[in-house]
DNA sequence: CGGAAACTTGAAACCTTTCAAGAGTCGTGG
DNA sequence: CCACGACTCTTGAAAGGTTTCAAGTTTCCG
């Protein structure tokens, strides 16, 4: 059987999120269903026209941000059932660029369709704009966490990514991070040493069992006591 | 006579940007003038209902988030001409407070009308994302801007509030910091006395001169040169 | 004018990074 | 299927940048 908007699982947190049955059969129409891409594939680059809103079916993506130094920046780690290309909306380009981390399946709402859709559908409009609302909401709770030590940014970025695996149906005690250490550090600020030692800290501890980049937790309210510390 | 949009000289910054002057007539009649504010007089506070967008027209504000810890972070410093408000659009509630620093008057598109003159002026409502999707990029720029060392945080705040205060007509060599020395902390991540310190270095240098939370440039292209090392 | 708040500055402590070397893991090709 | 090479991860020791602590000075405001 073919998947739809309909069907999917991700519905309640994709983009039909509070549309009528009707109004998210319209939507099907629109969509693009069932690209696939593999390790190391971009989804856009900065600076790409913007080709359309991107929802995540299977796999991971990072996101990524060049600064003046050509430094690479992970600004984001995309999981399943979530969606990213807000940022482009307004400016018809992408200001980052999108990367998959192990073979990525995604739909795709193509750009020049949003415009006639939204005057189609007003609460797809509105929805549109609570979607870069969170996306502020997001950056903001990042931009406070990551003034925080060692330790408490790591146990924040495994208790995120379980909150967000549990929340789209799948399992918050056993996960991929997706990231290797380096791409960690790179995106909570520390270095690769210090993400490692702080890991196997954990693991010793007995909050976690670590299997590469899959991680088991064992302890979350200690990793949650943990991160609420003064 | 009466500052109206049509001759306020923050137009080109403010919301009418790109809008025609038929436009901006509509709007005008609909923007709240001349509201004053002093020193530590709270324009909105998180959680507050959503009243409607604010554009600064003289003084300037701070924009904060508490965290869970009840702790406050300095997210943005709001100058003359600037706009806040954007991130409340879509879920009609403030996720953050804030504040005048000093004496503050704005203007403001009440909430209520905000739907209505969107739908009268489409070119207003892609504006609206417009400016949504600004305030993702600078914040992501602030991500990447917070994993630098002290000095060259410190430059480049001195520089973003050098720009910011020219690109709306006033001075970019001379101009108030607003902020207290522990608030630049805040907001940079950084203790008090290292502001301080580095500040003072940059006196010392010649680089600039400070008299309390003012600050003359001299010689911008060290910052500069600073700013863009390794 | 006086008290509180803000700022400066030094010294020691601390956390994180850097450097470095060895162990482990993965994918590819023989 | 195993071997090889490259990449990733672990771990220790030393270095380094920031913070903390503390005390003195200046500035601001009532």
């Amino acid at each position: 059987m073919e998947v739809t908007c309909t069907n999917c699982g991700f519905g309640s947190a994709c983009l039909p999120r509070g549309l009528t049955q009707g109004e998210i059969e319209q939507l099907e129409h629109i969509v693009q269903r069932r690209k696939v891409l593999h390790k190391g594939d971009v989804l856009f680059r900065s600076g790409d026209p913007f080709r359309g809103l991107i929802a995540i079916k299977s796999g991971m993506a990072k996101l990524t941000y060049q600064d003046d130094q050509s430094q690479e920046h992970i600004l984001a780690l995309l999981l399943p059932g979530e969606i990213l290309g807000f940022d482009a909306l307004s400016h018809n380009a992408y200001h980052c660029s999108a990367q998959a981390l192990d073979t990525l399946s995604y739909c795709a709402l193509p750009a020049r369709q949003i415009s006639p859709i939204c005057t189609k559908i007003p609460t797809l409009f509105h929805e549109m704009l609570r979607h870069a609302s969170d996306v502020i909401g997001i950056q903001r709770k990042q931009m406070v966490f990551i003034k925080k030590p060692a330790d408490q940014r790591l146990a924040g970025f495994l208790l995120d990514l379980s909150r967000r695996y549990e929340a789209r149906g799948f399992s918050g005690e056993t996960f991929s991070m997706g990231l290797t250490r380096k791409e960690i550090g790179n995106y909570l600020d520390l270095a690769l040493a210090t993400v490692s030692r702080t890991l196997k800290r954990f693991e010793k501890t007995g909050w976690i069992e670590l299997q590469g980049k899959w991680v088991r937790i064992f302890d979350r309210p200690a990793l949650e006591c943990l991160l609420a510390e003064g």
